[in-house]
DNA sequence: ACAGAACCTGACCATACGGTCAACATAAAT
DNA sequence: ATTTATGTTGACCGTATGGTCAGGTTCTGT
């Protein structure tokens, strides 16, 4: 039945299945790897029925890259808090922080992340060598001129930079290895800003920021 | 045709297809992951008929088992290096070498255990419960005697042995990564030196152990 | 009211995959 | 020399999966 109230009716269908597809595609990407993961189980997540799947996306490798690339936006995103900082204490505070909370929040997005660049980054190769790249110097300069000014030891950035990365990610690639060491109990809340904590505190006197 | 100079002709035989077949299966796990990976492929790397791997290993799944425990293994005895030292700067840097070494001997047995992991661990998860556990609690009372001794700062042992396995294991995991924005090259023997430098230096300095 | 576009879906298809098996080859034991 | 156990392999099978499509429904512009 048409409605005339919503005159939109459309993109508004169009935009809620997508959007209910990429986040079943997500979690399951996730849960069992690219080749692992079945369309059927995608659909029966979202609620769709299969062929419904390959109206919005052609195929399963084209739903794929977009999962991915959505969680490359989130990435870079998450960089805002490094620039504008006065210095290392800050900008590198903020940004463990907004990182460990994407570990939190979203952890099958890191994980489907982790796995497409484990297996050779068949089809995100090209952000690699563009997008990242340039991210990653422009970052890598700015360490280098808190260098410079004094603000911390004289360290290889893009090796602070790994670090960064692989201590906050591992809290959700390896999540299920965590909460089994935590007696099969996920963390909770005093026990995430212990994590925060920590990897703070580590990593700045590391650096010699504080 | 029989050979009575090889005695024992038939346990070689198996030992070696075995561990042919052992090592082409790392290889396509590590690059497919389980759901991608085939018979076929590994079969065809390993240089065997399909129906020879069924002979040697049941299932997929078996085989994909043993690969599994294997890795855990190597990563167990790395951990020799953390006892008997008579502090952080010994023990800690000694096992970051051990583990910064596997990285780059070893990069698809890291990615085989990244992979199992994240995916909910399926065939290992009695490991995590049992020796893991054990390990983890054993080495973390280790640290904290260094603690209790003066040889480095109160930190949570639990998330410094976190950001020990983060961190050296980042350079397997993420290798791809690491290559790409190392402009297509991998790292050279100078740039592992300074991978595994950087870490020590940082993480040593992060614990107040120098 | 009507036409045309966008959306939906059950049924279907070709293929690829894990796994089996029967027949054979080689090695070891007697 | 003969028998038995172990290793080898091409051909085959059932199933699950990604993808298609025809026919239908709902929406939108005119």
């Amino acid at each position: 039945m048409s409605d005339p109230a919503r005159p939109q009716r459309r993109l508004e269908i169009r935009q809620q299945n997508e959007a209910l597809i990429l986040q079943a595609a997500e979690k399951v990407f996730a849960e069992a790897g690219f080749g692992g993961a079945t369309m059927q189980l995608i659909a029966d997540l979202a609620g769709l029925p299969k062929a419904n799947l390959h109206y919005y996306f052609a195929t399963k490798e084209d739903l794929y890259r977009k999962v991915v690339r959505n969680i490359f936006e989130i990435w870079l995103h998450a960089a805002d808090s490094l620039d504008n900082a006065p210095g290392p204490v800050e900008g590198i505070g903020t940004y463990i922080d907004a990182k460990m909370e994407i570990s939190r929040r979203h952890p099958d997005g890191s994980k489907v992340w982790a796995s497409e660049v484990m297996h050779g980054a068949p089809v995100i190769q090209d952000y690699l060598e563009t997008t990242l790249r340039e991210w990653t110097s422009g970052r890598a300069s700015l360490i280098q001129r808190w260098i410079d000014e004094g603000k911390m030891r004289p360290v290889n950035p893009e090796h602070l930079l790994y670090m960064l990365w692989a201590t906050t990610q591992h809290y959700a690639d390896f999540g299920h290895q965590i909460e089994t060491l935590n007696g099969g109990k996920p963390l909770d809340d005093r026990q995430w800003r212990e994590a925060k904590d920590s990897v703070k505190t580590m990593i700045l006197r590391g650096i010699g920021a504080i």
